[in-house]
DNA sequence: AAAACATAGTTGACAGTGTAAACATATGGC
DNA sequence: GCCATATGTTTACACTGTCAACTATGTTTT
């Protein structure tokens, strides 16, 4: 009688290593911070508690694959961002911050996580800190061709590319934290104080 | 017989709190984060489990008052650290921005924690960001004073205020957590990037 | 000084967590 | 068809934050 309205679910999800994975990362988005449990995660996938472990050795390799996950998009935002402009540098660079810290502040949770080495994430650190440096090589890339062209100052582009990736991190995550307040520092801070560097940068 | 060796600790420790906050402070030292647990603070200060519940009302309240004493002492850095250039704006920017990374390099759990208001920081968030946003203060005296001496361009402090500090932020947090590294991003990224900003500040 | 109260400790309990081990079921290659 | 393997489940453990009930000490009031 009643097995005629459950569904049957088959033993074996199928698909449990994605489900955790975008489980964990609309859990990401509806909350600060990653303080979710393995557990909830299993319970909305309406599978054992302990389920997850048969696809991350621990909930820290979970972070780590969120973190990756992030770095891609984050990545492709950027590049997606510079498509328009391939003739301005100049263009492409403040493009590339904007769509940076809109990434930011669009999921701060993961943006936060994937640059926290410590509250858990540890393994491969190595592997995972080369991923978010390869959002450094589009940066690269813009710095080196803006030389050429002549937009910016003929310095070494990777102390250039320093000075732009700390400016952007700093203000995405000051953003994030609400720290960027107009009474404190005024009407569209951000755009400001990438106009700042991009004068130091420009020649 | 026994109670002869045994020193008898008076039933009240004296000062629990004091000893709680430096405890913490210790832990925060020792390892990455702060997924220290109250229990083991309270074993280290050798008091039951619950005992440190009678000076914090939980553990976020805790890591709060953590966070205050970190801008605390970021605050007395920077200002120690430009006491000694009274006449030049310049040197004080740079020596104040050397500090605050050296602030952040050592002590970096304590640095990550000072701007985490997620993780499990979130009560009096506005009394934690008014403590950070004094820290924004030095920083405002010194290129008010540099713009009035010629030093800086003639434009909103805020957003030069917001520009520096983004900066700095940006370089604390990639240097903790490992991002700067000489093959990537060259040899002393920081004052490289510093300087970049430095000559977007100047006239 | 005695009594009453407030403060700062202790003990014991609870629900919830990450994680491990032992067991169960389905699936794909022989 | 059969078995190894991958993927689930159950059970169990040590530990956590936090609460409630209790107790010792210090302070204030009478």
């Amino acid at each position: 009688m009643s097995e005629m309205n459950e569904i049957k679910r088959p033993y074996h999800h199928g698909d449990l290593k994605r489900t955790i994975i975008e489980t964990a990362l609309q859990m990401l988005r509806e909350s600060e911070g990653w303080q979710f449990t393995l557990r909830e995660i299993a319970r909305r996938a309406e599978v054992s508690h302990a389920a997850p472990y048969k696809h991350f050795p621990d909930k820290s390799a979970l972070l780590a694959e969120l973190a990756l996950i992030g770095f891609d998009q984050l990545r492709a935002d950027l590049e997606n961002s510079i498509a328009p402009f391939p003739d301005s540098p100049i263009k492409q660079l403040s493009s590339a911050s904007r769509a940076y810290i809109q990434f930011g502040e669009t999921n701060p949770s993961h943006y936060k996580l994937m640059f926290s080495s410590d509250a858990g994430v540890k393994p491969n650190q190595v592997h995972l800190n080369e991923r978010a440096m390869s959002t450094l090589g589009v940066l690269l890339d813009i710095l080196r061709r803006g030389q050429i062209v002549g937009a910016f100052k003929k310095k070494p582009v990777e102390a250039q590319a320093a000075a732009c990736w700390a400016q952007v991190h700093g203000l995405t995550l000051l953003s994030i934290d609400g720290l960027l307040l107009k009474e404190k520092v005024g009407e569209n801070a951000a755009e400001a104080a990438l106009r700042t560097l991009l004068e130091g940068l420009q020649q």
